[in-house]
DNA sequence: CGATAACTTGATGTGACTCAACTTAAGTGG
DNA sequence: CCACTTAAGTTGAGTCACATCAAGTTATCG
């Protein structure tokens, strides 16, 4: 947060950008980011706070400078349902429809780089490359959620939440180091436990058993509710029911 | 089967397509069309042939004219899991990747509309128009996969059967006849039931107890595996535990 | 430091998976 | 075209993982 708060905005043409490397706005030239510049403005959002309500007119859109933001579809009897979870970098928003089928929400405070909508939707046009990229990155979206629909629904709970611990050490790895660095002990899961429940298709009941489990087994140690440390990846890995290599692609995503 | 046999390719410029007007192609222009028509060429799979194997190198994509196929995953353990299926005129295959992470299959008979996917994504980069309604498009699954994660995750498997009665029933509709005319009172479902099962995340057991409630509390009625009669559409949206709205919405992708 | 929310632990009921037998449908070859 | 074979679907009994309800414990914040 305090880092984040001093930067220009992700597209600025200043190039201080903490997510520019890994966000579309890569594929742009000199001139289209100016452009961009021009569009778009940082915001933030303290936890908990709702940035695009399911059903509602949207009219922003952009990148997750800091945070994260879960995208939740609330049913009729009132449960959540957690269908992604977006990471700095990641594109927030549903272009080309008038209203967003899913919620936005802060899961933790967030920092934005928000846009108009409307214009960032007449950018692309007259930009190809660009929305080019935004093609590859929807399509690499689209095979992530389908992955992680297969994890979330032929699995036991203990494997989704092993799933989920290590994906989380190996995404934490990925995006502040670089190369195939080893999995940080320490995992840092900046969710409550009622969202991962609602992310793993379960209750925070069942989830705190099986986190109490694998701290029992010594396969984790819990620091406290959302830092965890990793005693035994291998049997995590173990518990996930995935390979290592198929944890790993999914972290990578 | 036997009509589509006859018909031209998806994107002849003669323009006598069945999906003609549902596919990407109706952003092009006739000569894009044509050139279309020179790289592609119509292709039938037999039910339970491998169009594009998991993890396998892929160089086809395309459009379905005809049948069902199936989009899975099949895990370490064996258990298949299915993420997608796609109906006549939706897209296949994975555009700009190496290689598929999920099996493409013909859950049944299928003539697809196939492309050189090198061709077809250098078509793309060349014509920009058509490249916009392919990312249209893939937002669009990408919501209908997200509302269907949702789906499978939190309701009971009774729930989750209604709303596939419930959502065929709409989607033959939509197909054959234009507008919003009333759910045809023959459900065709033309899966067998492990499939079924596969999609809806359960067993091919406890899928056939949940048909037969259905059959005995007369909401359905068993005409052979693949055929139902739609007793009460009413009680089904019931036991569905979604709105109408929803279901409609769902059945409209 | 007190109040409220978040998390953990316990007891209990049940939906759905598993293993297994049976029935019906779909191919196949003589 | 019909007996034979094999696959597909249904039904039954038993078990277990998980949701639910409820109480207790630990954080978090004013």
């Amino acid at each position: 947060m305090s880092q984040a708060a001093e930067l220009s905005c992700v597209c600025g043409k200043s190039g201080n950008c903490v997510i520019y490397n890994r966000s579309v706005c890569a594929a742009g030239s000199a001139e289209d980011l100016a452009q961009l510049d021009r569009i778009s403005h940082q915001r933030t959002y303290a936890r908990g706070s709702v940035i695009q309500a399911q059903g509602e007119p949207c009219d922003i859109v952009g990148n997750i400078v800091e945070g994260v933001v879960k995208l939740s579809s609330t049913s009729v009897n009132g449960d959540d349902h957690i269908v992604g979870l977006l990471f700095p970098s990641d594109f927030f928003g549903r272009l080309f429809a008038e209203e967003s089928r899913f919620s936005y929400e802060a899961a933790t405070d967030v920092t934005l780089c928000t846009m108009n909508k409307p214009a960032f939707e007449r950018f692309l046009v007259e930009h190809p490359a660009i929305e080019h990229e935004m093609l590859k990155a929807t399509l690499d979206e689209l095979d992530a959620v389908r992955e992680w629909a297969a994890i979330t629904n032929g699995h036991t709970t203990m494997q989704r939440v092993a799933t989920l611990l290590y994906v989380f050490s190996r995404r934490a790895v990925n995006q502040h180091a670089k190369g195939n660095a080893p999995a940080s002990r320490i995992v840092h899961v900046p969710l409550s436990r009622r969202d991962i429940a609602d992310y793993l298709g379960t209750t925070p009941e069942t989830l705190s058993r099986n986190i109490q489990m694998l701290a029992r087994s010594k396969v984790i140690r819990n620091i406290n509710a959302k830092h965890f440390e990793l005693l035994n990846p291998a049997e995590l890995i173990r518990h996930s029911g995935e390979t290592r290599a198929d944890l790993d692609r999914i972290a990578s995503v």
